[in-house]
DNA sequence: AGCACGCCGACT
DNA sequence: GTCGGCGTGCTC
């Protein structure tokens, strides 16, 4: 047998299918990693395909070994493998990279095996007094434990009882050692109260039938916040559960903190799989091996897990499906939508997407008949949707107010404090105030090395660049034109939080932004803190916007919506709506009502019209329409080339021959074309490497002229610079 | 990724 | 003469 194998090293030079004998003696198959000779070294590599012969018997090989005693890639991912390499101009390695924990790599993680104690059998049961010693304590107590639970970790065991009195046990054969390997179980303490299946109103029932008739097709869940998505879902999941069948449901990062895990294991108990960036590689793995083998039947967690190895997929659920962490900007690039429908399709499972603020090019393909559009227009128990009240900051600022809050929002905040409920107060930016500013010259502070603002951060007071992380110190005078007048503007939520402390000393506020979650738990310490009702005020950015469930918030402040709405990028009206949407969300999500007060210097831009209306549909036409006339996608696609380097000049060069080259290659391709130039990018450097790209608005034949596109990159590619190719990428920044 | 091969400069 | 710099090519 010859088996075809890629090899587990990541470069274009061997980025194909090698050939090697498969010796009968071995028991190795289809989609297992192997121990194979390659050149003079010995390289690590999957096997993705068996046959009888080869082309080139003279140079074959024998594989020396297995990896592992089973497949780590199912031949369903075989497919996505496929898919992937043709799809986003993937090495191979790179994607079945994708496929398995990456600490298996190298042999870097086991199982890990525990020793266990427990009474041999014949002494099971039996009264102590004729072997164990009265006076012997320890001995007595422990025996009387084992009894009792059956067998118990050695080591928990010497902590608990006396390492001598097991030791003497073991050595007069009354008790016996053995090794068990056990699952790292991540937020073990995350149990969840075995919640019974709650009745679904007429509206999800609906919903949960349309998905679970369904073999395969795609499934857009429109549904206002609070409107009950989740239980729908694990409604669908019980469903398919009861078939034999798995599920797999994605969320964004953000997002997945244990309150969501409680709640799945609460239903599911120990099926549930978690599958996310913030566990430790042990649990990881574990995680990952309980799907392979079947011991759990759900997948929980974040872009990645749409690479879940289970058996047998039943629904694919992606939760939040406008959220941008599904589209991977770093290599790999790939489209987590756009996978998982190819999943679903090699699977034979519907895909159901939910959002309550769709993406545009989600509710577009709903539109088209492309997608089944599902619909929970109302909150459980019809809880009304927040009022949304607008506050004209220049108005304010007219009428003599230049402070953080317009009066509407302090007497909001006062009537809410006043009545014992919660606040969120939502801000767009992290740190303490933004950039430096001279308000003579306009000198704005940069980072050296990278082409941006650096950022005011007042606990260590200095100045910090977002992208690279360089640190400077605070600025006395401008170096531009020298004023001592230099100051730092706009807010930041360090600000706006002690402007709340000020305002309400009695009260404990809560920050939440990038600089207070580092720390491995601090996300969902401070989201417990909140929730238990020990403060008053959580203080925070995008973070806070997705998916928390505060019964007792019935407050949500916007400080300053238009942040995201001045981004040129032709999402940015998409995300500001979204944003709002999202955060108003959180307000009056229980039996008090809830109201949200939204400061902005646009009052009258449409995205805040329909925002206050909760008006989606409104927003969708109004929007999609602006994208057809200005061709942006959906009706349309964008390629990004970024060429990127530390010598300038060579950056230049090479971008100026693939734009030659594209020039030449689309001359008769131009009726496609929406839009094609060569430019510096937006941010021209980061850490040092200046940034220069190409952009293409194509408006048919996508696969085509994008396989042109990377083709012509491929030629183009040279030492000591790198080259991109983005499809469709988030921003274009 | 590694490692050999090969073709020019500086040296015991 | 030879030692060694790292550019180029190959790995079933």
């Amino acid at each position: 047998m010859i088996a075809e194998v890629i090899v587990d090293i990541s470069t274009a030079e061997v980025d194909r299918v090698f050939d090697y004998r498969l010796p009968d003696t071995l028991k190795v198959g289809l989609g297992q990693r192997v121990l194979a000779p390659f050149g003079r070294m010995t390289v690590e590599g999957f096997i993705i395909a068996l046959k009888e012969t080869s082309e080139i018997p003279d140079k074959l090989k024998d594989i020396i070994e297995p990896l592992d005693d089973y497949a780590v890639v199912s031949t369903e991912l075989l497919g996505l493998l496929d898919f992937m390499t043709a799809q986003y101009h993937l090495r191979k390695v790179d994607v079945l990279r994708l496929f398995i924990p990456a600490e298996m790599r190298r042999g870097r993680i086991k199982e890990l095996n525990k020793r266990f104690a427990a009474l041999k059998a014949e002494y099971r049961g039996q009264d102590p007094s004729g072997f164990i010693k009265k006076s012997a304590v320890a001995q007595n107590e422990l025996f009387a434990y084992l009894n009792q639970v059956q067998s118990a970790g050695v080591a928990e065991l010497n902590r608990n009882f006396s390492a001598a009195a097991l030791k003497n046990l073991e050595a007069r054969g009354i008790v016996e050692l053995f090794e068990t390997a056990v699952a790292r179980t991540p937020y073990r303490d995350e149990t969840g109260t075995r919640e019974k299946e709650v009745v679904l109103t007429e509206a999800q029932s609906r919903v949960a039938k349309a998905v679970a008739a369904a073999t395969d097709g795609v499934f857009l869940l429109h549904g206002v916040t609070g409107s009950g998505k989740t239980e729908v879902y694990m409604h669908c999941i019980s469903e398919v559960l009861r078939q034999g069948k798995t599920a797999v449901m994605l969320v964004p990062e953000i997002s997945l903190t244990p309150q969501v895990l409680r709640v799945f294991r609460g239903r599911f108990g120990q099926k549930v799989a978690l599958l996310h960036s913030g566990l430790s590689a042990g649990e990881r793995f574990d995680e990952w091996r309980r799907l392979l083998s079947g011991e759990a039947v759900v997948a929980v967690g974040a872009r990645s897990a749409v690479f879940a190895p289970v058996q047998n997929l039943g629904l694919l659920i992606i939760d939040e499906e406008h959220d941008h962490s599904y589209i991977s900007e770093s290599n790999p690039r790939y489209h987590t939508i756009e996978v998982a429908k190819r999943r679903a399709r090699l699977s034979g499972c519907p895909l159901l997407l939910g959002s309550a603020t769709p993406s545009i090019e989600s509710y577009y393909a709903a539109k088209q008949r492309e997608y089944t559009l599902l619909e929970l227009p109302e909150r459980i128990n019809r809880r009304p949707l927040p009022d949304i009240t607008i506050v004209n900051m220049c108005k304010e600022v007219y009428e003599g107010n230049d402070g953080i809050f317009s009066r509407a929002m302090r007497a909001a905040l006062t009537d809410c404090m006043g009545k014992g409920d919660q606040a969120i107060v939502f801000i767009n930016r992290r740190g303490y105030a933004s950039f430096m500013l001279c308000p003579e010259c306009g000198y704005v502070a940069k980072c050296a090395d990278c082409d941006v603002s650096l950022v005011y951060h007042k606990e260590d007071h200095t100045l910090k660049c977002h992208y690279c992380g360089n640190r400077y110190p605070v600025l006395t005078a401008c170096p531009s034109c020298r004023s001592e007048r230099i100051r730092r503007g706009f807010v930041g939520t360090e600000q706006v939080a002690e402007a709340l402390k000020a305002m309400f000393p009695g009260k404990k506020v809560l920050r939440m932004d990038n600089d207070t979650t580092r720390t491995k738990d601090a996300h969902a310490t401070i989201l417990k803190a909140f929730s238990s009702g020990e403060a008053a005020i959580l203080v925070g950015t995008q973070m806070i916007a997705k998916g928390h469930d505060f019964p007792d918030v019935t407050l949500v402040g916007i400080v300053d919506a238009d942040l995201s709405l001045h981004f040129a990028d032709f999402r940015s009206f998409e995300r500001t709506f979204q944003l709002i949407t999202q955060v108003s969300g959180r307000a009056g999500r229980d039996k008090k009502p809830g109201s949200v007060v939204l400061q902005t210097y646009s009052p009258n831009h449409y995205v805040y019209r329909f925002a206050v209306t909760g008006d989606y549909r409104g927003f969708f036409d109004k929007e999609c329409n602006l994208r057809e006339v200005t061709k942006y996608p959906p009706f349309s696609r964008i390629i990004r080339v970024l060429v990127t380097s530390s010598d300038e000049a060579l950056a230049g060069r090479v971008l100026k021959g693939i734009f030659e080259e594209l020039t030449q290659g689309l001359a008769n391709e131009r009726r496609a074309l929406a839009y094609f130039a060569a430019m510096k990018s937006p941010v021209k450097r980061i850490k040092g490497a200046h940034r220069v790209q190409i952009l293409l608005r194509l408006t048919r034949d996508f696969d085509k002229l994008t396989a042109l596109v990377y083709n012509t990159v491929d030629r183009h590619a040279v030492k000591n610079a790198a080259c991109f190719v983005e499809i469709n990428p988030n921003s274009l920044y």
